[in-house]
DNA sequence: AGTTAATCGAGACGGTACGTCTAGTCTTATT
DNA sequence: AATAAGACTAGACGTACCGTCTCGATTAACT
């Protein structure tokens, strides 16, 4: 990205200096727009105005609309879905499908399918999208499922992601078909099976306590754009 | 919308009729300008300049820029992926989805992929994809799925879509998300996987032919802005 | 114009013949938009919407917009100014102006004037106001200062149309300019000072009487456009 | 006390500063499409066509296309029709009305009519014409007049203006309704008669020579839309 | 009585302009 | 240098009319 590699190069910072406080003005103020805005309809024009920033401060440090959104999004979104780590792995890769159905069920769920629409006509974006977003998720799920495989005996394939995507998948093709809901009675249902299949115990629903909802700052006061609306 | 006007009720057909030709010219031009764009980049303006239209005609029938990209992909896209009819339930959904990959692979799956990336920010967008490029084929499918279930002993779920979803999702991730390509070796590991976790033998892929490219009249002379590009 | 010439040749009237019902609900419509909009601001479009008509049947008839404003202004401003006949020559040509003074600083006045702005870009309007509008009143005053002329010895100029356009253009100069108001005060200041110059006394205001309005049906709710409102 | 520095300057000039070239190109490109074209049919956007400018830009500082046409025809009518000073009152008038009778007969003359036509149906055009062409024009002829009437005893009006506009409106009504030609002949006779009436001798025509015509640049290549095409 | 020709409503259609908006770039003054 | 402000070209937006053009349905006068 853009603002993080001045860190690396021991820059000489000559003429005036970045000025920070502009780069956290154009971040909320981005925010504060996608709270009742689509990403498409959020515009570089209308972050500038809203931050009270030049346009071309904007596109000095970022390349595109989406760039913005990204970095926006991630600066507040600290609260990540975790992975329980106190959990033996049946249980933890459950818990956090769960969280992160939840999760996406909103908000941040409306933010992310319109990120990777973004991504459908700028690869760039999809790449990022897939370099700060995806790749830790991915890369903590396989080790627990390596970790669960190496514990119990489910028939874990040659290449692990195939798992790994049967378990993701179908929470990200409602996210962005909007063919069916993401509530909790789909965790479960979509849970259940994969473990069945593996020849696992379903976890006990109840025992995994509620969805932790870990203090949402960020409320969703009247949704963006909403695209997918659940259907028969 | 647009041209699915119920034949059945004899409409008053008051006033000058609509001309069929310019319908189809606008389709066309559709098709023509998305051949070397994306989605998101051809306007309603271009596409009224290409069909030599007045823009005033597009927005008399359609009401989105998406709408017109449906129809017109629909339009020609009459070499639906099928499910082979003369196969076991087992061999036709493999064959199926393997075609469906290969479809995807291209310059469809780029269409559908920005179709489905507008329907972020339009809901009505993201009905009209469910309910004509979806319903159908997830009715096939289920169809195809309660047959094997009947015919073997596979476990099915109580809800049969949860493996319907199993199998397409990972597909339709591919497609979005582009954290892997869309080629004949996802199909198999991809299917296989299914397979085995079913408790099913493993499909002779060979046997299976190869993949029927049946008479490809649109070739992806350049492609759409090329979003999922494979990834590491 | 138009519908006028159908009289005249004896024409083989095959086919249906014109609804004359169609072409008063078009002149009235006409009136009725003229109401609370410009002859600019007025469409054909919008008279057709208006009148309940194809726009075809207006363009079959009349050659333009104006051309229409101008049917419809004639039809129902039957209570033209006139020229009183029962008066001395002076006193009947002061008080015709007087009278259309009064008549040209309303709502007729500024239909006046926006009909001869048509005329600025299409000659035929203009020729037509001329011929329509103009060319009888001309006529009447000609002749009232030719009698005039007769029974007194003012001096009359070799072309009678001067003094015409003395007593004349100062009214349509401020119908058209605004550069002062069109009232009473104006109406004698003009009147008076044109007297004095041609040796003739000034009429007795008060003797002509109140300024004849005459059962005025159209009331001008709100006046349309208004364009000459005054000035220092 | 420091801050009193900085209020001097009204001219806060801050952001980028207008582009004089720009508005050059606009005043220019108008008069070129004036050449050939009335004011009604020119459209700001083919203005900014002719121009090679944004359209935004003309609506940034005009409020609408006659304020553009007003000031483009301003910004080249340097040759105003001047008051000559070397004469004595009565023929200064004279050959000022001749001059501008000879103006108005061309190309200048439809401009201004076209401008006025604008005016009927936007009041703050009429204004502008009125404050920018008229004003100075008035206030030159009302102290011609004042200085005639103090040099002889002409009978000049308790408000000087009903004389001024005795000698104005008929070439105002001529170049509006073109019911006679703006020709030296008509400027003759008007201007002979009003001599006469004022009791004063008609100046001689021969001797105030020809009309001037001081070095017209722009000739009237193809006359827009022409209106006032004389009459019977 | 049937034919014929025109009228009329409705509204589709290719154009064109509207006035607004945003994309990106560029210019100036300020910090 | 970096920044805010904002001018600038370019071009799409969605709407409104233009004037022309089908349609189908009427409506008389003339076969």
């Amino acid at each position: 990205m853009a603002e993080t590699t001045t860190l690396k190069t021991p820059r000489r910072a000559v003429g005036r200096p970045r000025n920070e406080t502009t780069r956290l003005q154009i971040l909320a103020a981005t925010l504060r727009l996608l709270e009742s805005q689509s990403v498409q309809s959020v515009t570089i024009e209308g972050i500038a105005r809203e931050a009270g920033v030049g346009k071309a401060t904007i596109y000095r440090w970022w390349e595109s609309k989406a760039m913005v959104v990204i970095d926006a999004f991630l600066e507040q979104h600290v609260v990540k879905v975790p992975m329980p780590a106190d959990l033996p792995p049946a249980l933890a890769i459950a818990q956090h499908l769960r969280s992160l159905i939840h999760e996406y069920s909103g908000w941040s769920g409306r933010i992310v399918a319109q990120i990777i629409a973004e991504g459908q006509s700028d690869p760039s974006v999809l790449r990022e999208f897939r370099d700060r977003f995806h790749a830790g998720r991915r890369t903590l799920v396989r080790e627990s499922l390596l970790a669960w495989a190496k514990a119990s005996n489910i028939p874990v394939p040659d290449n692990v992601e195939a798992l790994s995507e049967l378990l993701y998948s179908p929470i990200y093709m409602r996210l962005l078909v909007g063919h069916g809901p993401l509530n909790d009675d789909f965790a479960r249902e979509h849970i259940s099976y994969v473990y069945r299949l593996l020849g696992v115990p379903t976890p006990d629903w109840d025992s995994l306590g509620p969805v932790p909802t870990p203090a949402r700052k960020r409320a969703r006061r009247s949704r963006p754009a909403s695209a997918a609306d659940a259907a028969p």
